[in-house]
DNA sequence: TCTGCTACTGTGGTCGGACCACGTGGTCTG
DNA sequence: CAGACCACGTGGTCCGACCACAGTAGCAGA
């Protein structure tokens, strides 16, 4: 019932047994495994040895974000692995948007940590779409609830704003909308000319991702962009479907300031209910659920 | 950036050089692959490319949960990559909870499909915690938002059927909270003397994902269940914190109880409080939020 | 004939080596 | 001193080999 076989079903196994330095730990692998206190773990697989192994440097603190991680064969020497293995859990992490890989020397090679949710939730939901663990209609319904809940945040905080106006005029300016206005004017009026249906889809999304980040809460922000990338991602396949972009961009477009009204206005109902229309109607338009139609 | 391994012909990507083998798969060709996937096609990395040719066969329909991958070698041979890269992405889908291997012959060894969210979320969320991609608080804020949203569409449903009383008695018995309600009897009185507290925190994990699993959306059900794993698996390596188990799971039971009450009298509202108060003060006793003192 | 054991086959898991393309940085040459 | 140059280390890839495992076919014995 719980998990397949991966690492799901235990955790990180023990973080505090974190070996104090990367280096110097060239110690024979038997004793560095066995000794630690988790013993019934069957460490199994040796990708996830090392899987664990920078977990708990992370966790440790040993490891942060803009960290170099130890290249793939010193990691294997230190582990006792074999460099595959170490690989795979490198493209675990990497896939999972932890990690960037570069090749060649210097500063900016090797992997770094980079800890970027969005790439990684995308690919996940887009995969679980993909394999049919995922419904699309409640793949849609869970963005909906996610922003629903942005929503609420920015006009619950916009409106403590105004009801502190008189108190403190530093930080009582409400939440940061910024940049979401910044990348409305850029829609309507776009520097190069007129908008191609692509690059006005990534400024809305960009849109709808800087209305999360303004809220505060980075999981909500990458998990509402991950789910949205991972049906952007079968929707822009079926391309030239809508008979008018224009109308429909333009739709778009007066929905969004009237979701940034809602929010000054510090209106969370309004404001909810027009994200929910937003997404129902474009999704509604877009038709997306027709993917797995063939063959299934 | 083009050729990843200088001499063997002109890539790996030659539709040409697909051997016959793997009789049911070549139903798909190589166009219709290729162009379904977001990125560009080349991409260079030779993982991608098998990675993006299963995200096409199941997108296609040709592999769907239950099916069996083609072997290691097959798929390597098929593709033109070697086996590493093969196994490399096998190894990201087995993480993020498309897969599950084993080893041997017969009918359950091989990688067979299995879309199983909640493995891959949970992983996802732990490691991008560890890296400090996402902090505990907002973890649990998102935890609230999605089992918020489970508690309305319980509580409605129940409305909903009890407004429908006198019309059709077969489904109008609103959600199905058999197997919740079973779990938490199982909770009450264990088979097998006391629960140990690991015991009860996977009853009590497995109760709140058959809530979600209840109200109908398998994607906030799984996304719920990786943000719990992936804080619970750093909650339990802090063992024994709480002064009194018993007395907290004796209020965690009452809790329980009083969210399926809520829901079966279809107060929405009510449900949702409790749900909050439940999540916060459980994560306020535990206070995870101490992870990541040491040494950052 | 039926039963039980034994090889065989194919699977994933792992390892080590080899090579490539790429950049950096120190070194050699003009 | 300046510019070209080459060694070094990185990730990326492929290959061949071996192991453990689990079915299965086939053989040997009762």
């Amino acid at each position: 019932m719980v998990g397949p076989r991966g690492l799901t079903t235990v955790g990180p196994t023990d973080p505090r047994h974190c070996p104090p330095q990367l280096t110097a730990l060239n110690i024979v692998e038997e004793d560095t495994l066995s000794e630690t206190s988790v013993t019934a773990l069957d460490s199994g697989r040796a990708w996830e040895t090392v899987l664990r192994r920078i977990e708990g440097y992370l966790v440790a603190g040993v490891l942060g974000p803009g960290d170099h991680l130890p290249s793939e064969r010193a990691l294997a020497a230190e582990l006792g692995v074999g460099r595959s293995s170490v690989r795979e859990a490198l493209r675990v992490l990497e896939v999972l948007g932890l990690i960037r890989t570069q090749t060649g020397s210097g500063p900016q090679s090797g992997a770094i940590i980079i800890a970027r949710p969005s790439g990684g939730m995308a690919a996940l939901v887009r995969l679980q779409v993909a394999a049919h663990g995922f419904a699309v209609p409640d793949v849609v319904a869970t963005r909906i609830v996610l922003e629903s809940a942005v929503m609420t945040a920015l006009a619950e905080a916009s409106a403590a704003a105004a009801g502190d106006a008189g108190d403190a005029a530093s930080a009582a300016s409400g939440p940061d909308l910024a940049a979401a206005t910044e990348l409305l004017d850029a829609m309507e009026n776009p520097a190069g000319g007129p908008l191609t249906r692509d690059e006005f889809l990534t400024l809305d999304q960009a849109f709808h991702l800087a209305l999360a980040v303004a809220s505060g809460n980075e999981v909500i922000a990458s998990m509402m962009a991950g789910l949205r990338d991972s049906i952007e991602s079968y929707v822009r396949v079926g391309a030239s479907s809508l008979p008018s972009w224009n109308d429909t961009s333009a739709r778009l477009e007066r929905e969004h300031r009237a979701l940034v009204a809602a929010i000054e206005a510090g209106d969370a109902s309004l404001a909810r209910d027009r994200i929910r229309a937003h997404i129902e109607t474009y999704h509604a338009e877009t038709k997306v659920s027709s993917i797995h139609s063939p063959s299934h």
